[in-house]
DNA sequence: AATCCGTGCAACCGCCATTTT
DNA sequence: AAAAATGGCGGTTGCACGGAT
């Protein structure tokens, strides 16, 4: 048989806590600690489930917890690790004195995300979502291409408007655009259109017409060039083709370090180029072997067994959807 | 003044690995 | 060894609040 019950579900009261349950769950802990959140509610004379009161301490009432804005240092260095180990809160979080899984896990939600969004900036892979288009154009056959096209247009449709309005890009594939439309693919159905449809045409006529000219293709594709020994590399260090990446794309008017430099150092560079990304993993390097902290499924990703530096770019990003 | 809408955040839910009986 | 609870984690939801209409 197992053990018993953490708590009676009947009994155990939800929602929102009051200052006098965070008083005497506070109290409780201050004096007995938290060795066993079965037995903590019970004992503190909270009608709660355990799991609750874990909650209700490591997200809030923690006294080594920061309450206040995230800083821009603090908003980098969670941009930078969640290109490298993704969704990972807690060990993101780790690596912020203060902060919790929850606090990093809302602030990605609700602030980074969009600003990544903003950028051009693919919040999933971290790379310029102009990068995943041409991608989807080069590593797809042109019937799905075009559905993954229209898919990713659907998913960044609003951004993409934004930026596309705002700031013109600069396709050269826009020479395309003196195609009738519908003329060269013969997939798109056109008619009476706002300016916003006649942008989205733009683009996939623009993604159609490089499909069918792979010349063009190379031209969009300089984030994967391999190197002598076969590896991948995000960017060479200088091409032409690197102005491509989203320098044009970086938020007007902002002029705070955060928007420097997201994508063109952190997120799309790797091997040959070492920059702050590996800096600050490194430092977390060190932190976490001494730790000994792991990852959920057992293996330390930064381990000596798993050297995360030597990853090929490819391997760095988060794998596309 | 009332309503709508977007944002931020606390809390809950479900899953999984580990621990305990 | 097996069953069941615990603890931890990421995803999602729901509410409070403030600004816009």
């Amino acid at each position: 048989m197992g053990r018993v019950p953490c708590c009676e579900k009947e009994n155990v009261k939800k929602g929102q806590w009051t200052p006098e349950e965070d008083n005497k769950l506070s109290s409780y802990i201050a004096q007995h600690g938290t060795r066993n959140w079965r037995l903590i509610p019970k004992n503190a004379g909270l009608q709660r489930c355990g799991k609750s009161c874990r909650l209700r301490w490591t997200n809030y009432l923690r006294p080594d917890l920061k309450h206040g804005q995230f800083s821009d240092m603090e908003e980098q260095t969670i941009v930078k690790l969640h290109s490298v180990v993704g969704n990972r809160w807690s060990l993101i979080a780790a690596q912020l004195p203060g902060r919790t899984d929850n606090d990093v896990k809302n602030h990605w939600n609700t602030k980074l995300k969009k600003k990544l969004t903003d950028m051009g900036i693919d919040p999933v892979t971290h790379k310029p979502i102009s990068h995943l288009l041409a991608e989807i154009a080069t590593t797809w056959a042109p019937p799905q291409a075009a559905h993954l096209a229209e898919a990713a247009l659907g998913c960044f449709k609003d951004e993409m408007l934004h930026l596309l309005t705002k700031k013109r890009v600069d396709f050269q594939l826009q020479q395309a655009n003196n195609v009738p439309p519908g003329s060269s693919t013969g997939t798109y159905i056109h008619g009476e259109q706002n300016e916003k449809d006649g942008t989205v045409e733009n683009i996939k006529r623009g993604l159609s017409r490089a499909i069918q000219q792979p010349d063009l293709i190379s031209l969009y594709k300089p984030w994967s060039s391999t190197d002598a020994a076969g590896t991948s590399n995000c960017f060479p260090a200088s091409t032409s083709a690197f102005q491509y990446a989203p320098l044009s794309f970086g938020n007007e008017g902002d002029g705070s370090s955060w928007s420097q430099g997201i994508c063109t150092e952190s997120t799309c560079t790797a091997g040959e180029q070492q920059g702050p990304l590996h800096e600050i993993l490194e430092e977390t390097e060190e932190e976490l072997s001494e730790g000994g902290k792991e990852i959920r499924n057992g293996t330390s990703i930064f381990s000596s067994d798993s050297v995360l530096w030597d990853l090929p770019c490819d391997d760095l990003m988060n794998p596309i959807v």
